[in-house]
DNA sequence: ATTTTTCATTTACATTTGTAATCAATTCAA
DNA sequence: TTGAATTGATTACAAATGTAAATGAAAAAT
């Protein structure tokens, strides 16, 4: 049951900010993002709009307010998002696209002990 | 300068039989995605207009066939969805998003051994 | 109580995408 | 050479997306 809903790049943006911080006003949510994104007001409101038409959210009149949480987790929606970039743009295979990354970008020595470990402690269970 | 073009989903399996097979023609194009995909003809040919307008192909007319190559390497165009996957859904960080997939799928013994090296390998140089 | 302000809901509109049918030109067969 | 068959190019159209303005109802201010 994939009932996971379909989430566009500007509705990702949105949706973002209400698993941050659940709960959270619209008016917080222009805020928020009329730091990080180049949207009008009524944009946004699109956007929650349809994130709400999708079922994707639900409010709650706190009294004059209207506070967004979401109804889908952050890791359904990762999970999903994942499958359809892992599918179309490396055939799904999983180990070339981890080898693109590691190859492709600079990790921190650190980043590269956490990976080393993740890998190790995977070899571990079958 | 990213003059990647932004190619879609159906593009995508399109484009990926070019670069399989640079050269082919429109019609064992047609062939090969009736197999993988759903799609008439028409439709097929819809999208190889469309990499043609957004300059990701250009053909060759080889006496009477039409055969096609891609102006955008396979490289190329997984660097920018890789880019744009991994800002939109994991923020940009790439380690996290790493650790999801290690986490969430199965690798086999080899696979696990591969990544190990390539960890290894990114190690030794800063 | 009436005006003003606020803010959610509707409507708008151009572009992209998925999906395909029709048109037009070129080639092949009769 | 003329009609039939291929097949690339053009046109079609609904749904999704990016972007936002107009509308309408509720709350606040006067």
């Amino acid at each position: 049951m994939d009932n996971t809903p379909r989430i566009s790049d500007a509705e990702w943006q949105v949706i973002k900010v209400i698993w941050q911080r659940p709960g959270i006003s619209a008016q917080e949510i222009i805020e928020e993002l009329e730091h990080s994104s180049s949207w009008s007001p009524a944009t946004i409101k699109t956007l929650l709009n349809r994130l709400l038409k999708k079922k994707a959210l639900r409010f709650e009149k706190e009294g004059k307010a209207y506070c967004y949480h979401a109804l889908v987790s952050e890791e359904e929606c990762r999970q999903s998002e994942s499958d359809s970039f892992l599918s179309r743009v490396f055939d799904g295979a999983l180990s070339p696209m981890l080898a693109h990354f590691i190859r492709s970008r600079p990790l921190s020595e650190e980043e590269l002990n956490e990976l080393e470990s993740l890998v190790r402690q995977k070899k571990g269970k079958p």
